[in-house]
DNA sequence: TCGTTGCGGCTACAGACGTAATCGTAAATT
DNA sequence: AATTTACGATTACGTCTGTAGCCGCAACGA
């Protein structure tokens, strides 16, 4: 199978994720800074967040500037388009496209808060307007 | 040394979880059989069928019985049981374990049709009650 | 100026995953 | 009974992921 053009849309994985949402929080920073934001959590060591911070240079979900002689880092990809492709996949996968049953799933595996639900009628009858 | 029996919890790749939906859908059922229902689909030999299934078996997420001398594969974990173990797993990874923001997500990237909007207004009423 | 140090880049390596061919054996066929 | 066939089991192998070490250069301090 031909290999996907790279560019933005490939694949995130869950290591990475963890460092996008460092940057999504904090940004530009050094390697140095999203360690100390993550290491201590996940028991990582420095090399590891380089290592991960360079593939997601590779797959331009973040990029690089500058700063004297460091790099700070920055997402290209907004956390809004992540979230929102992420959720689309689940969706599809899970439950054929259709929002409803995985509305459903949550509810009946009590992952639902009433304030959950209150919010999210909130969302409906603004929708319906 | 026994590695340790990474009994049913043992994460389930996406190739896994399609033959998972086969054997959902009936079971139990040959390999064979699987690979009637998908191999056309995913463009698979039967090889790739049996590894999964395998895999599968070793992860105690499929069980297997003798029928006459072939084997029927079965499902050992409810698909509601996996559909609500990603669900949660994709709302604490994504959205901080709150349903409320997904929902808002899928909203914004209006992956949520009319009749999403229906079924789940009838939800949240019969949840109020 | 010259060694020290900090950092980005390259290399490494085991385990998971996707995909599949081959092997061994037992059943079916002739 | 011998041959073919049909499976499950074993083995293979490249890629991706998680995790990390080493190398070389540039900046900084003495």
């Amino acid at each position: 199978m031909a290999k996907r053009s790279n560019g933005p849309g490939e694949r995130i994985s869950e290591a990475e994720h963890a460092v996008m949402e460092v940057l999504w929080d904090r940004s530009p920073i050094s390697a140095a800074e999203v360690c100390e934001a993550i290491c201590a959590d996940r028991d990582w060591s420095i090399p590891t967040v380089k290592t991960l911070l360079s593939r997601l240079v590779q797959k331009e979900a973040v990029g690089t500037e500058p700063q004297g002689r460091k790099f700070l880092y920055r997402p290209l990809i907004a956390r809004s388009e992540y979230v929102g492709v992420e959720s689309r996949r689940l969706v599809n996968r899970l439950f054929g496209g259709r929002a409803a049953p995985l509305f459903a799933q949550l509810a009946e595996s009590e992952a639902l808060t009433d304030d959950d639900l209150t919010e999210i009628e909130a969302l409906l009858r603004e929708m319906r307007k």
